[in-house]
DNA sequence: ACGAAAACTTGCGTGCACGCACATTTTCTG
DNA sequence: CAGAAAATGTGCGTGCACGCAAGTTTTCGT
């Protein structure tokens, strides 16, 4: 692995993380998700109401990280599982398509829950971020190191492309919606399954992947 | 204008909202940032603490958002400003660097003061994504609104550029930064000016703005 | 111009985020 | 292996964000 455990305190760690997260979500849907305390969590996994606020800096965070745990981890990695002719461009929305993809039936009821709340969505939305940082190392890797920046920017870029792909695909088109593309004048596509949303978001940004890349290896 | 003002009431909430930026930035300059309490701003401002909620989601907003006030409307229209003829591209980066370049005395008083304190830092980094609801209208426009979403992307994009470049701005340039860079292997730079860094966080998004533009107007 | 409706302010109450200081555990050093 | 050094868990206290339900002001229909 690219860590191999340090030790005990870190396994400690994790598995504290963990057992936040699971009682978070267990606790949200067997309840609802007002109905869930900070107090009710710390106690379900065991540690101090204080601890808890060590690990997540908001109940939502808590919560949706059960879901969203790792899958910052598996994006760089299918990225980076990808073989070296195809563009970077593909490589990057093959990877972050699959990813949101692969939706468990745990996963999938979990959604329903973030889904029916304001606050839980916005953790969901913000959850988006977390691939980054890792998708700047395996991007800044494909580009040789020449441009570490150019390599945050894009994996940026690809972070807020995600965002506005969730964001379109989670929202029940209200009226909102329906005025805001009527009063842009377009024909816009109100709707689609979230593999063609994430796509259409990114798909603006290949040219700027091609040209990093080209620049590297004429 | 765009927006006729339609009464009385726009003013009036208008008012409390700048009354309470001043009051804010004021009192954060007398004492220290710490020594203000939510009270005391709601009460230099001639509102009830809980109104003060109502125009700002956290005391750090209210400070930092009497910096950054405008500064979105103004790069949208700087923007908008800009002949038809330059790349939408060029026209964006000028309009950025420009409305960050603006640095009147008593706004440079207050950076040093948002720089000295990591929660304000956040704030004042958090408030760049406010560039882009303006950002999205105006390059839409320029795109026909033939591509909506693309639109939405570039914004987004440009908005996480910012955020990077004003990161690294106000960074102390710590040991973890030399670490950092040093790690990637590569010959960084390791500052500049913020003109300069804006510049260079932009510019690898340039070749997706020129594809956009280009099939919209070939 | 008048009355209904909508928007804003405010007091109150609740749960929460987080700094601080200290006890405890884990890791590092010689 | 002992003791120093560093990282974590925890109790306590403070200020804050925000829902709710009046009370008040502005707007709008007729």
């Amino acid at each position: 692995m690219t860590t191999p455990p340090r030790g005990l305190r870190e396994r400690k760690k994790q598995a504290t993380r963990e057992a936040l997260r699971e009682a978070a979500l267990r606790l949200a849907m067997e309840r609802g998700p007002d109905q869930v305390r900070v107090e009710d969590i710390a106690e379900a996994a065991g540690v101090s109401p204080r601890t808890y606020n060590n690990y997540f800096a908001s109940r939502e965070q808590a919560i949706v990280s059960a879901v969203t745990a790792d899958r910052e981890a598996r994006i760089a990695a299918a990225v980076a599982a990808r073989p070296a002719g195809v563009r970077l461009a593909d490589a990057v929305t093959e990877a972050v398509v699959e990813q949101y993809t692969n939706t468990g039936e745990r996963e999938h009821k979990a959604l329903v829950l973030i889904t029916a709340q304001a606050a839980l969505r916005d953790a969901f939305l913000d959850s988006a971020a977390g691939i980054e940082p890792p998708l700047t190392a395996v991007i800044a890797e494909r580009l040789d190191n020449a441009e570490a920046h150019t390599a945050r920017v894009l994996a940026a870029s690809v972070a807020a492309a995600v965002r506005i792909a969730l964001e379109g695909w989670l929202r029940p088109a209200g009226k909102a919606e329906a005025a805001e593309s009527f009063a842009a004048g377009g024909l816009v596509v109100p709707s689609g399954s979230l593999p063609d949303r994430l796509r259409m978001a990114l798909a603006p940004l290949a040219p700027a992947f091609d040209a990093a890349e080209q620049r590297t290896q004429p």
